[in-house]
RNA sequence: GCGAGGGUGCCGGAGUGGUCAAACGGGCUGCCCUUAAGAGGCAGUAGCUUAGUGCUUACGCAGGUUCAAAUCCUGUCCCUCGCACCA
């Protein structure tokens, strides 16, 4: 027979839909609300968002059969600038975009509609809502919303949430470094470069070198730490470096830096030109207090750094092989007129103590590699990384460092002590921050990018203590599936910075307090939550209602609101907080966090989440999914190719905790024909005999035992391991049952079928409807009670009746002849145990006799008997 | 580099001190059923060995703790994700 899951499936959702059973309503239960992140609708759905969304639905099921009154809503995303920029890009009739559109099957005329943002919302937040209802999720769809200005009612939500973060100063203005296009005037993220892809803006520190007449020279570095060991400066004598007026101090930098210090908020007041040559041969102070030498050297790049570079030849081995190159070159000595005793006497400055090196660590490393001279690049790059990385975690500061900062340094490891350094010198304001980007970034427009500071933006202060605290606390709350992810949340908390809300191109909602601003998209979607709870009801309302004190009253409970608001309150009083939410792990460092940090922030501590779902990322045939392989499935596809069950269990299937689930395509064209058969035990059910053997109650005590660890999955989202039990262990079970008796029990049997369809329930719900449907039940099982049945303890008998007839199949196959008869020596206490299942041998092997060994009359030739041991019969085949 | 999670058979993956040559599923091979296809049933799938057995070698690599390690400890190599203003 074959399994028509589209007639049963589409049958089975129109029900659902007419019973309105997944519409969730105040009642005297207790609740459970469950939710996906709303998806960005600029596409439908895929496999990608399948596994995360499963959860939350597989969740949902159960916890709806274990009694729980279940709210399971979903919205759309439209806030932020992707949506904006793709219809641009078909108003532009970029054919990249044009073919993509026309892959998803849209017609030309059709596709010119998507010219309109709105459009895309509104087809794909369509398509969203009909693949989900295709696969049979369980939504309730009257709280169905969107996000930004097109929703009035939510934008005032949004708007509602600003001004209580506001109140509380945890939005603000600030500063920040961001990669920038100097043509279009724009940020650019990752997404929008042609080359450069996760190049970000680095922090280095300029140092200021003081000369005689008062004048710095800027050097640039990431390792401010190697500062007790700078023997000199480099300058390169043939460049025209740029003086200039900055905070009031006249500093020399090259052109190049002088642009890059602008775009970084530094007070460039008026310039001109020197060479580079005037510097050679002056000295300037360092920070030990040492008058030191600047050299010439023509290898510097005036686009790198500053132009101008400071010498640590104790841990750089560029620095040491250049110091050594100009030693040695008199003609270039008496060039520049330098004092040569004085260029003779300059040493590598050991500042560091490296365990497994003696001395200084650049002549080290040079010996290593075996490198003679500058030329050397390839290898001297090399040489970088490598040494860079080695000190930086392995060596301490040495004595040199025990005095002249806020503490002693000495001993202390370098990544501690940098940040000391860093301190104590913009303290003294004898450096300054600077951002440099890692790598070359090129934007779409084809322009090469910088880094900017960008001033006047608005900040969530998620870099806030106090408000780090709190987050910590509603963290300790939280119960998260799988637990282990509570590491890297309580990593996040306190790594998180300011978070830049503002945006000023895209949709959204604009900041109630700065209307030229939008708000950013992660920022608008953190309590949103809570809006679900009033979503079908706001818009009964007027819109002139919706303001500050309507929410404050519904959901802070403050102040004293109209009577008709009241069932907005009972509503979000009701289902708040959030019970579950599920999402993917790439959301731990951005969205859940502001999830957990806002509700912090705005709620009372019993409205906190109560707990998190966190999920790998789905895999295809064992392959990442890429659109470059192309192995990203939609929904709609699955659920035609094979069906809505079937999808179901195989991406659930395919993993849990934090691995990457997978999908197998081999497993799930194999459930076709197993759906066919457990639709086939409907006709086992209600027939048979009364008698109750102890077969019957082995599979009884099976049945319990398999419930109640599926039980235990379930309630820890271990939906992998709770279909390996309920599909392929329970099932595997009852076909061993219905293989070992020759006439079933009729109560048994239908205890256990009803107990099976049940557990199913949660992730074959097509299948489980029909199957119930099947064996005459008039409700939904959708809507059944879980079972709950008492496990006692047993011996797991049929293992022995199991493992006798593979032992004598084996003996079989080992002999020549088919032997006609097997004569079965027990121990007399097993001997019940094993004439109960003499029919079942007959039939499916060869007939047996079974012995007890004390029975003096037994038939035993080769005296086989001797070697019985508990649930380990002798046998002797004739 | 920093943070988190991993490395088990032909494959996906259970197992976190003895009950482990390793659950469950898949693939492959053989047999049975069938006119055939499909489906189903049974067996095998590290090596040797045996009338249902026993032994040896195995859980990234190298050491260690223990009567006993896939499981605990140390070191090391490799993989995945994140490191932000982007949904």
């Amino acid at each position: 027979m074959k399994y028509n899951f589209k007639k049963i499936e589409s049958k089975w959702q129109k029900k659902w839909e007419q019973a309105k059973v997944f519409e969730a309503e105040i009642d005297k239960r207790k609740k459970f609300f469950i939710t996906f992140p709303y998806p960005y609708v600029n596409l439908g759905p895929h496999i990608g968002h399948f596994f995360s969304l499963m959860r939350a639905e597989a969740f949902a099921r159960y916890k709806r059969s274990r009694g729980f009154n279940v709210l399971f809503p979903q919205a759309w995303h439209a806030t932020g600038s992707p949506i904006v920029g793709a219809a641009n890009r078909v108003k532009e009739k970029e054919p990249k975009q044009i073919v993509a559109l026309r892959k998803e099957g849209f017609s030309d005329k059709e596709i010119k509609k998507f010219e309109d943002p709105e459009h895309w919302i509104k087809v794909f937040g369509k398509q969203w809502h009909n693949d989900l209802n295709k696969m049979g999720i369980s939504i309730d769809w009257r709280r169905n919303f969107i996000t930004t200005s097109l929703n009035p009612y939510y934008d005032e939500f949004i708007r509602w949430q600003f001004r209580k973060l506001k109140e509380k100063n945890y939005v603000g203005k600030g500063e920040h470094p961001v990669v920038w296009d100097p043509k279009t005037n724009m940020p650019v993220g990752d997404h929008d470069r042609v080359e450069g892809e996760g190049e970000i803006p680095q922090e280095m520190i300029l140092f200021k070198f003081k000369l005689d007449d008062g004048r710095k020279i800027i050097t640039a570095t990431l390792r401010n730490d190697t500062l007790m060991g700078i023997t000199n400066l480099y300058i390169h004598p043939d460049i025209e470096y740029i003086e200039t007026k900055i905070n009031g101090e006249i500093w020399i930098v090259s052109e190049p830096m002088l642009k890059k210090l602008e775009n970084q908020n530094f007070n460039v007041q008026e310039r001109a030109r020197v060479k580079g040559s005037e510097f050679v041969g002056r000295k300037v102070e360092s920070f030990n207090g040492n008058k030191i030498l600047i050299l010439p050297a023509i290898f510097l790049d005036p686009k790198v750094g500053s132009g101008i570079v400071h010498s640590v030849p104790s841990d750089s081995a560029d620095d040491l092989i250049a110091l050594r190159d100009i030693q040695k070159d008199d003609n270039l000595i008496k060039k520049y007129n330098l004092d040569l005793r004085e260029v003779k006497l300059i040493k590598p400055i050991e500042i560091f103590n490296t365990p497994g090196i003696e001395g200084n660590s650049a002549q080290f490393y040079l010996d290593k590699y075996c490198i003679k001279s500058q030329n050397e690049k390839e290898k001297l790059e090399k040489i970088r990384k490598e040494l860079y990385t080695f000190t930086f975690s392995k060596s301490t500061f040495n004595k040199l460092y025990s005095k002249g900062f806020s503490k002693n340094l000495e001993g202390m490891s370098i990544s501690k002590g940098q940040e000391i350094i860093k301190k104590d010198l913009l303290k003294k304001k004898s450096i300054e921050v600077f951002y440099e980007l890692t790598g070359k970034v090129v934007s779409r427009s084809l322009t090469e990018c910088i880094v900017k500071v960008v001033s006047d933006q608005w900040f969530i202060r998620y870099g806030d203590e106090k408000w780090k605290k709190d987050a910590h606390r509603a963290l300790k709350k939280i119960k998260f599936y799988p637990e282990s992810v509570r590491d890297q949340f309580e990593y996040v908390i306190d790594w998180l910075k300011d978070w830049a809300c503002s945006r000023e191109y895209g949709l959204g909602t604009k900041l109630p307090f700065d209307e030229n601003w939008l708000i950013e998209s992660l920022s608008d979607s953190t309590i949103y939550m809570a809006y679900y709870t009033i979503a079908h009801k706001i818009k009964t309302f007027k819109l002139s209602e919706i303001n500050e004190k309507f929410f404050d009253y519904i959901f802070l409970g403050k102040g004293k609101g109209k009577k008709k608001w009241r069932v907005l309150k009972e509503e979000f009083e009701y289902w708040y907080p959030v019970d579950f939410r599920n999402s993917g792990k790439d959301l731990v460092q951005n969205h859940l966090t502001f999830f957990i940090f806002n509700h912090a922030a705005i709620f009372p501590e019993k409205y906190w989440p109560k707990g998190i779902g966190v999920n790998g990322w789905v895999k295809v045939e064992g392959q990442k999914m890429s659109k470059s392989i192309g192995n990203t499935i939609p929904l709609r596809v699955m659920a035609d190719k094979f069906g809505a069950d079937a999808s179901r269990l195989t991406i659930l299937n395919g993993g849990e905790g934090m691995d990457d689930p997978n999908w197998d395509s081999m497993f799930v064209k194999n459930l076709e024909k197993r759906f066919s058969s457990m639709l086939g035990l409907s006709k086992y059910y209600n027939k048979g005999i009364n008698e109750k053997r102890e077969i019957d109650r082995w599979i009884e005590n099976k049945l319990a035992l398999h419930t109640k660890k599926a039980t235990e999955f379930m309630e820890n989202t271990l939906f992998r391991s709770a279909i390996q039990k309920i599909y392929f262990e329970l099932y595997s079970d009852i076909n061993w049952y219905l293989k070992r008796v020759d006439k079933i029990n009729k109560k048994t049997f239908n205890k256990i079928l009803e107990t099976f369809t049940i557990l199913m329930q949660p992730f074959t719900p097509h299948l489980a409807e029909e199957l119930w449907n099947k064996i005459g039940k008039k409700k939904i099982v959708s809507l059944e009670k879980w079972p709950e049945l008492k496990v006692k303890e047993f011996e797991d008998t049929e293992e022995k009746v199991r493992k006798l007839g593979e032992d004598i199949r084996q003996i079989i196959k080992l002999l020549k002849k088919k032997p006609k008869k097997a004569y079965v020596y027990v121990l007399p206490q097993e001997l019940k145990m094993y004439q109960d299942a003499e029919s079942f041998y007959t039939r499916t092997l060869i007939p047996i006799i079974p012995f007890a060994v004390n029975d003096k009359k037994k038939y035993d030739p080769e005296n086989k008997s001797k070697k019985v041991k508990p649930g380990r019969p002798g046998i002797y085949l004739e």
